[in-house]
DNA sequence: TGCAAAATAGAACGATCGTTCGTTTTATTT
DNA sequence: AAATAAAACGAACGATCGTTCTATTTTGCA
């Protein structure tokens, strides 16, 4: 008395990606723990994530979380590119709508700000990281290296092309604006999220327009 | 080691600290592991900081260096003191044998700068303390905000007398200006000391003339 | 519906952590 | 030199870590 079978099979627990991709529970679960687990990495670093906490959050044993990268250093680098997915996804294609030039880079700059400011509360892997793995050599510190290179410059790129299209000065230093609007970022990080110092958004703010002024912005 | 002659007795083992104060056994060996705890703890940050590595490199007991702290956040506190005193020592005391204006705040810079670059090798307590107490409270905490805090404080104090002295724009903000030049310092830090980057330390000092000519230097 | 494969659980491992305790050694004072 | 106080040791504690193993459950496809 088998039971007539549909043309197209039915599919008992697979679910989809935003991409439409099909997901079996496997890869549910799994993504479901680099989210929790990119949460609390953000809060306490890349080092404090243990596995037996991140269980706890998923209701998981450790071993069954474990089994899905196989070692810590792999849990790790999947939170990084998890990290670094939704930073490209939020700072960098959004301003890509923009036009080449001052008004990309202002938009990459605003972007980067606000997720900064984000930050000040969940707090920032990029620049977490950058301490825990300062002089830690290993596929952990390179997966993080490559993602704030990439995204360095990308930040780059954008004020070459602000130049190119005569937004800015001729004579400016293209290394060096970028490096400056690093700093800012980084200040900003510093002083709001440790500091607790009031007023630091606005600074950040002040400060790009003050290295716009300096490089010549022709608005 | 100097043994100190009193009229009637004879001390053994006394040593002197730098102020000229004698020193007993206990307190020497303490210093001593701080000491070494602050060579630990700016390589592997104040979380890395271990008893048990810091035994092995004092060649003592576990206990025989608890001892002396009683708890591991003492531990912590004793070389967050230390580095305090270092870095008073290094950048601020200096910079105070030049006039209140422009050179003062010239030299802090310049000294700042100065033992960022050898950071750049060793590590920036203020800077990887600033990234594991984020938010988590407790004495180690304050003890680090509080010692940055005095340290931004004094930056801040000398860029009010320059303005004071005449050698800022009128209309210069001080607080943003202080702002700027923190960033100066993490982006050489981070880009240096994380990413490698070559050329850093010329960026940073670039950016703070730049930033002296914005906020109209008078040479 | 049945069966293989995938996913999860559970217990145990060796290591390291900060801390405690009692003992022994060393330093200082009487 | 004897008495006392300070310092250092060594072993053990409970906890947590990442990891390994085997058993059990759940899932997906035939």
């Amino acid at each position: 008395m088998a039971v007539v079978e549909l043309p197209a099979k039915t599919v008992r627990t697979v679910s989809h990606q935003p991409g439409g991709a099909v997901m079996h529970k496997g890869q549910q679960t799994k993504s479901a723990i680099v989210d929790a687990a990119l949460g609390l990495a953000t809060q306490i670093g890349l080092e404090g994530l243990s596995i037996g906490a991140l269980a706890e959050v998923m209701r998981m044993s450790k071993s069954g979380v474990f089994a899905h990268f196989g070692s810590r250093e792999e849990l790790q680098i999947s939170v990084i590119r998890e990290y670094h997915a939704r930073f490209e996804e939020e700072v960098f294609y959004p301003a890509l709508e923009k036009p080449k030039g001052m008004s990309r880079l202002k938009a990459l700059f605003q972007n980067w700000m606000n997720r900064t400011s984000v930050e000040i509360d969940s707090g920032c892997l990029y620049i977490s990281g950058a301490v825990e793995f300062d002089d830690r050599p290993g596929p952990v510190r390179d997966a993080l290296a490559g993602s704030v290179q990439t995204w360095l410059a990308a930040m780059y790129r954008a004020v070459v092309q602000a130049k190119e299209a005569g937004h800015l000065a001729q004579d400016a230093d293209e290394h060096q604006m970028a490096f400056e609007i690093h700093g800012l970022i980084l200040a900003l990080h510093y002083e709001a999220r440790f500091l607790k110092t009031p007023g630091s958004v606005n600074r950040a703010n002040t400060g790009f327009t003050n290295i716009l002024a300096r490089y010549g912005s022709v608005k």
